[in-house]
DNA sequence: CAGGTC
DNA sequence: ACTGG
């Protein structure tokens, strides 16, 4: 089995994190699909074993490419993030596809992961062309049959999701990654059940946007407590803040402090 | 109550 | 405001 090198990589970590949601456990290692591909993936080491795809493939779908010696250098320029970091520093921002990152996170708002994740491989079960038995690949926007994604059950996020169906062009959407940030954050929030949270999630999961970083729930409650004194304070202030603190690995920093804090570690303390 | 959006 | 864990 061919294999790359990933020193310091924690593919458990990078995939549980929620950036991405076609992965299952397989074996002792993972079954990914991205780009008409499945991918089976085993952690040996400080290597990465792979099947069904290339080398080069694998390493931008996990964020390989990156110098992440430079992303660690400048995380640890914060203090508290520096804290947490230990824990952390196998993560990385994974780019993924493009459309099927967008319609991903328009399924995620105010859901769950394992919701998301039944979401997005009942549309590709339901629609996309069948790759190995049982596995398909994700379609790609096309009109849907009236009510087609009812069995979905996306609840009021069907009617952005079949809007996404309907109107977006993928090849303008990979084109977005050229583009100046605030003129691709932009083009994203015209799309239907797009905001501002949900447009930096493809930015940084997709596009290649090491600056993005989308504001959540858990997010807000860092951001607040890290620099605003606990205070409310608009969302794009927090995501400013990560990009002036950490510039191209705001994404980066958002994505620790996300697990970090889902795992339950209280922010401002090094973890136990 | 869940990684928002209109 | 859907829906499910």
């Amino acid at each position: 089995m061919p294999s790359l090198a990933a020193p310091g990589f924690d593919l458990d970590l990078t995939l549980r994190s929620g950036q991405f949601f076609r992965f299952r456990p397989d074996g002792d290692g993972f079954l990914l699909v991205d780009s008409g591909r499945v991918l089976r993936l085993r952690p040996q080491g400080d290597r990465i074993e792979y099947r069904g795809g290339t080398a080069a493939h694998v390493r931008r779908l996990l964020g390989l490419d990156a110098d992440h010696g430079a992303a660690l250098a400048a995380l640890r320029r914060d203090p508290l993030l520096a804290a947490v970091l230990p824990r952390y520093a196998g993560m990385r921002i994974m780019t993924q596809d493009p459309w099927v990152c967008l319609v991903s996170f328009v399924c995620s708002s105010m859901s769950n992961m394992k919701r998301i994740q039944g979401n997005v491989e009942g549309i590709a079960r339901a629609f996309g062309p069948a790759l190995e038995d049982g596995i398909h690949d994700f379609p790609g926007p096309a009109a849907l049959p009236a009510g087609a994604l009812a069995p979905i059950r996306l609840g009021w996020r069907e009617r952005f999701v079949a809007g996404l169906f309907a109107r977006v062009d993928p090849a303008r959407l990979h084109a977005l990654a050229a583009r100046p940030f605030e003129e691709a954050r932009a083009a994203l929030m015209e799309l239907p059940g797009v905001g501002p949270k949900v447009a930096e999630c493809v930015m940084a999961f997709s596009l290649g946007f090491g600056e993005a970083c989308p504001v959540d729930v858990w997010i807000r409650r860092v951001g607040r407590r890290l620099w605003f004194r606990n205070r409310r304070v608009p969302d794009r202030r927090i995501a400013d803040r990560f990009r002036a603190t950490f510039g191209r690995h705001a994404a980066l920093a958002q994505q620790i402090w996300f697990q970090a804090v889902r795992d339950g570690v209280p922010v401002g303390q090094a973890p136990r």
